[in-house]
DNA sequence: TATTGTTATACTCTATAACTATA
DNA sequence: TATAGTTATAGAGTATAACAATA
């Protein structure tokens, strides 16, 4: 056998956590100097590309819980990168802006992103990457079908 | 825009963590029965593979730190999974070994991983699982690569 | 009655420092 | 002195129940 745990690489779901493990390592390290962590920067960048999004729609589109998500605009506020206005129309509801600093803040954090992500994929083809994130995505929405069957 | 995290989803790690969320979730879920968390559920594996492997080689082996590896003996010793015994030649060094009843618990386990796998997969041929699996190891080991490298 | 945001709480995974017993 | 295993502790990330304000 080459490697030790040769019986655990034939589950794809154990590949993906060795990959992603240095990614997000590096994505912390980028990040922290910002004052972001990644949860916070993903609302960050979405919140800046829909302004005026409700918190219980970013919660679903983070795929986090609401009460978790409230931390992260509590720091997002907090570092002064987000306001949270009250809703005109429905006011249980919080519409979310992203302030100047924190437009700034958050390109800093995805140039830098993509530029390490650039680095860790530039021995492929753009489109191996395409094909490589297609896949990836296809995964996700089949181990997602998969885990809704499994709740019936 | 087609998304509301379009920015995003240019991310390889986004679309990684996005795929792995509901791979773990159902992992979860099909080890959970059989009293096994995911590190539990590895390392019996590992042990397995490897009888008489130290626990410091199955840290680095788990990228995991030897205080959290404690904990996951611990526990697979207290579910009859595993064995410690203390080593002939090193009397610091615990030897691990896995039962009869961890073995048959662990190939279950892995036979439900598998199968489940080969259903969120299903789609793709066999060379591009394989084209797959071995891009993931590549960025995984740029990652690391990078991360190494900021550290200097 | 249902929904938005919130509080409180807990569990898993992970990370670091310091201890013990051996080497 | 260095290493294997351990203890204690702390920090992220995530999950659920229950509440107040509003619809």
């Amino acid at each position: 056998m080459k490697h030790l745990d040769s019986r655990l690489r034939q589950l794809t779901g154990y590949r993906m956590r060795r990959a992603m493990l240095p990614v997000l390592a590096r994505v912390n390290d980028i990040l922290a100097p910002l004052g972001l962590r990644r949860p916070t920067f993903s609302a960050l960048i979405i919140i800046g590309e829909n302004p005026g999004m409700q918190q219980v729609k970013l919660a679903e589109l983070l795929a986090m819980e609401k009460p978790n998500l409230v931390q992260v605009i509590d720091d997002l506020e907090a570092a002064g990168f987000v306001e949270r206005r009250r809703c005109a129309e429905d006011r249980r509801a919080n519409a979310l802006f992203v302030t100047d600093l924190g437009e700034r803040i958050g390109e800093s954090g995805l140039a830098k992103i993509v530029e390490f992500e650039a680095q860790c994929m530039s021995e492929f083809s753009a489109q191996e990457i395409e094909t490589f994130q297609r896949m990836l995505d296809r995964v996700g929405q089949n181990a997602r079908q998969s885990v809704a069957e499994s709740k019936d």
